[in-house]
DNA sequence: AAAATATATTGACAAACATCTATGTATAAG
DNA sequence: CTTATACATAGATGTTTGTCAATATATTTT
């Protein structure tokens, strides 16, 4: 998987409300999966689906113990998004005359 | 929109390979449209489709100039973006005893 | 004014996705 | 060993999304 494919896998992941709302209730710490549920307006097979594109993302890891699935955010996730964006950000300051623009956009009449 | 769903938006913004091949590309600067077209293998309405959810989610800015128009990334979207991750990080790191079980998983038996 | 160019919008369509019900599997309780 | 519980998987279905061809709009060139 290219690196652009798989950095949009991880977003994906992020990428729908109710995650975000999973994301929101694993923020203070470890949560079960029976817990999440309570919380969210969906079924529990939906629940597992969105817990499945979480973990495969890497954002957030599951731990099973007896019969329960505890989840949390993975630090190591979050850290690799974390660090695309910074790249991303790296450059967004540059010298007013470090345009470079494409071939069209050199035509004369357009420097002002 | 709730906080979530504004969230939502703007990963989703984030979460298509082609969309990440354009933040790549405005990396290193600000691009026009057209130079962008060249070196990425969609229409030209595809494009456009994409610059679109990449301005309204604020992550991209787009500047007219005659009939070009040049886009770059915003660093005001990429921070909302970082903090909101570096809050879900916040607690990753938590105390062995921390854990905070819903009230199935405090049934005696669990508790090893 | 007419033609050319860069970009945006519209409408159609297929693929991907979120959701549910029904069912399967693994573990614990009685 | 049978039942109950927590979670996963499969299949069906409606919605969203990415894509393109065709067309519209805005700006510049001739």
């Amino acid at each position: 998987m290219s690196d652009n494919k798989r950095m949009a896998v991880v977003f994906k992941a992020f990428a729908d409300e109710n995650r975000i709302q999973i994301l929101e209730l694993l923020r203070d710490g470890e949560r079960c999966a029976c817990m999440l549920l309570e919380e969210m307006k969906i079924t529990q097979p939906t629940l597992s689906h969105h817990m499945k594109i979480l973990c495969d993302s890497g954002i957030v890891v599951g731990r099973k113990e007896g019969k329960w699935m505890h989840y949390s955010i993975s630090e190591d996730g979050m850290r690799e998004v974390r660090n695309y964006l910074d790249e991303l950000m790296a450059n967004t300051k540059r010298e007013d005359d470090s345009y470079e623009l494409c071939r069209n956009c050199f035509k004369p009449s357009v420097r002002k």
